[in-house]
RNA sequence: GGUCUGGUAGCUCAGCUGGAUAGAGCAACAGCCUUCUAAGCUGUGGGUCCUGGGUUCGAAUCCCAGCCGGAUCACCA
């Protein structure tokens, strides 16, 4: 039993045998005592006064001396106004620390048969241009979801979905057919995605100096001169061709978006994210047609004049919603409930969490009403795991102005700004582990630093100020990790020491109260859907370590029992450190 | 305009299921390596928690109103 569950029942009896007043100990919730005041944990007793017919004080002294009586686990207790802090005996906190000691999976469940399915969806790129900063956040919370997911014993599917069909592919093709004189990743030695990225890049800048040019000699306004592109035009009559399932098209198409797809497996191979199973947009983009109309029959969706498709979600407080065009073609919303369709024919799916930005938080509103009307079950509570942006000092990253931070470019400074710090220390280490060490902690620190904020918030990146690799950052926790690690290395006897008897000293208490928190934080984690949650605990964990560290020797303890406690204690942190981080998709190095 | 969302130190962010004197990091300044890795540790300065009301023994946290920012309200995805 935790110590909060032993401490929430306590009172509970206590409440009882004192005051004879009945309280569900799930009501009792302590909480961490401030470190200005001495205690482990703390009861608040405000709620209890109508019971007691005393004085705050008095009646936090009355249920602190019967705790201590009747609560082996606590050792003293002191009252400060209303507040009830709680001291638990040192021994208690022992036979903690080499209760989690022993359990390899501490914090971390396992799923089973009974375990509910969870499908992730993240990701979910377009195949015209590279991916950037965004992607790099949406790809690092997807990941960590399922992990933490899993980690709360559930089943996970991790899913994409690839946007690889429509105009803006159209885009791409086109720019290469006038203007690639037949270049490829090879001849060009360029990833795939970049190049196709630039050919989308320069389709706009062509279709920018047509418009400009049919301003100024045709006299024509902004919307006329679109209308009359022929740029576009073509594009447009491309698209057409590759619905029709045009072979020269399709094989354009075909040909440009696997150099896309080898070099997005390349980026997130390096970031260290996978799939279990891929959809394509050019494969589901029919399917939701039949639901719709079969959703007209059944008097969801309804047909207007000119044959258009519509939902009607006035009832729901939203809008008229299109759902086919009037030539029969379908929309982004069409396209995801086909895609429903076919994820619930492949999976047994008890819920599904989408990894979309903020921006389409509208969409999945509406997307979780039309599943549901449509009879999907998990519709109804579908999960829209919405994030928000990632924004320079200047604004919003726009691709077509060039402000977009490159993800392959972003990582690639990171490992070398990793390299440049650690180069003293690795002089004499072999370069290629080196660079593996070098890998770990740039990624540690981009990885970091994208997870540690609140995923539903905006967050800020500064380029030029790049991301630290000191104070509260991956680094720092990677850091603490293979410091603990070089420790345990000088220590021959880990192994067999024997630790009974020690009884730590109130920093070392606090740290075994820290780390038997750890499950909690990854339930809570798992609930709330934040990976946050896990990196500010790693952080506070690592924080206290490094001053548990600086304070004590570990190997230089004369006491035989004390040396191996902080040595298991040490190699614990260690342990729950690297557990933590794991459900960040975030490694450890040995040594660093 | 409707809906959603945010506003906490100079900057980036925690804290928000109500609890004690609101915390970290960065930046600035001052210290600590003959001692287990100084990517560390310690200290100093820095706050009308957007504003105003309300609920409460108690509000950064909950409610209402307002101000400011962002997103969205596409026959784009």
């Amino acid at each position: 039993m935790s110590i909060e569950n032993i401490i929430s029942k306590g009172v509970s009896d206590a409440l009882k045998a004192l005051y004879g007043v009945e309280a569900a100990p799930e009501t009792i919730i302590p909480q961490t005592t401030k470190k200005e005041f001495e205690g482990n944990l703390t009861v608040v007793v405000f709620p209890f006064l109508k019971g007691s017919r005393k004085a705050p004080e008095a009646t936090a002294l009355e249920i602190g001396e019967w705790l201590k009586e009747n609560v082996p686990a606590i050792g003293d207790f002191n009252a400060v106004k209303g507040f009830l802090n709680l001291t638990i005996a040192p021994g208690f906190w022992l036979s903690q620390l080499q209760e989690i000691a022993a359990d390899k999976n501490f914090g971390i469940r396992k799923a089973d048969e009974n375990s509910d399915l969870v499908m992730v969806e993240y990701s979910s790129p377009n195949t015209n241009k590279p991916l950037h900063l965004g992607h790099v956040r949406n790809n690092l919370l997807g990941y960590s979801l399922a992990c933490i997911l899993e980690a709360n014993g559930h089943k996970v599917v991790k899913t994409n979905i690839v946007n690889d069909r429509g105009i803006h592919i159209c885009k791409s093709m086109l720019a290469w057919q006038k203007w690639g004189n037949g270049v490829t990743p090879e001849t060009a030695g360029k990833k795939g995605d970049h190049l196709i990225g630039d050919f989308y890049v320069e389709f706009d800048k062509h279709y920018k100096a047509e418009i400009k040019e049919l301003m100024e000699r045709e006299n024509m306004t902004e919307d006329e001169a679109k209308g009359a592109s022929t740029l576009m035009a073509e594009a447009r009559e491309m698209l057409r061709k590759w619905e029709a399932g045009d072979p020269e098209v399709r094989q354009l198409w075909k040909k440009m978006n696997e150099w896309v797809y080898a070099g997005f497996d390349e980026t997130y191979k390096r970031l260290g994210v996978d799939f279990d199973k891929i959809y394509y947009e050019s494969d589901t983009y029919l399917e939701g047609k039949d639901l719709v109309l079969g959703g007209i029959e059944k008097g969801i969706m309804y047909r207007k004049e000119d044959g258009s498709v519509w939902a009607d979600l006035t009832q729901d407080g939203l809008d008229h919603k299109l759902l086919l065009r009037a030539d029969g073609t379908s929309v982004y919303m069409t396209q995801d409930i086909g895609t429903a369709k076919l994820r619930y024919q492949d999976f047994p799916i008890d819920k599904m969490i989408y990894v979309v930005g903020n921006e389409q938080n509208y969409h999945f509103q509406v997307l979780s009403l039309l599943l549901d009307k449509l009879g999907f079950k998990w519709g109804k509570d579908l999960t829209h795991f919405s994030y928000g942006m990632v924004e320079l000092p200047e604004g919003k990253m726009k691709s077509r102005e060039g402000t977009v931070v490159d993800a392959d470019d972003l990582i690639d400074d990171m490992i070398k700004g990793a390299a440049e710090t650690s180069a003293d220390r690795f002089a004499d280490m072999d370069p290629e582990e080196a660079a593996e060490i070098s890998r770990m902690v740039g990624l540690g620190a981009l990885k970091y630093f994208l997870l540690k904020v609140d995923p539903r918030k905006n967050m800020l990146f500064n380029p030029k100020e790049s991301i630290d690799f000191n104070g509260n950052t991956g680094p720092f926790l990677q850091y603490t990790y293979a410091r603990i690690r070089s420790v345990i290395r000088r220590a021959d006897d880990f192994e067999s020491c024997n630790m009974s008897g020690a009884l730590p000293n109130q920093k070392e208490c606090a740290l075994i109260q820290k780390i038997a928190d750890f499950p909690n934080v990854v339930k809570d984690a798992g609930t709330s859907y934040s990976p946050a949650l896990i990196a500010n605990y790693a952080y506070d964990l690592a924080k206290e370590y490094n001053q548990f560290y600086h304070d004590y020797s570990i190997l230089k303890e004369e006491n035989p029992a004390v040396r191996c406690m902080r040595l298991h204690l040490s190699a614990v942190v260690a342990r729950t450190l690297k557990s933590a981080v794991k459900l960040l998709g975030m490694e450890m190095p040995e040594r660093m």
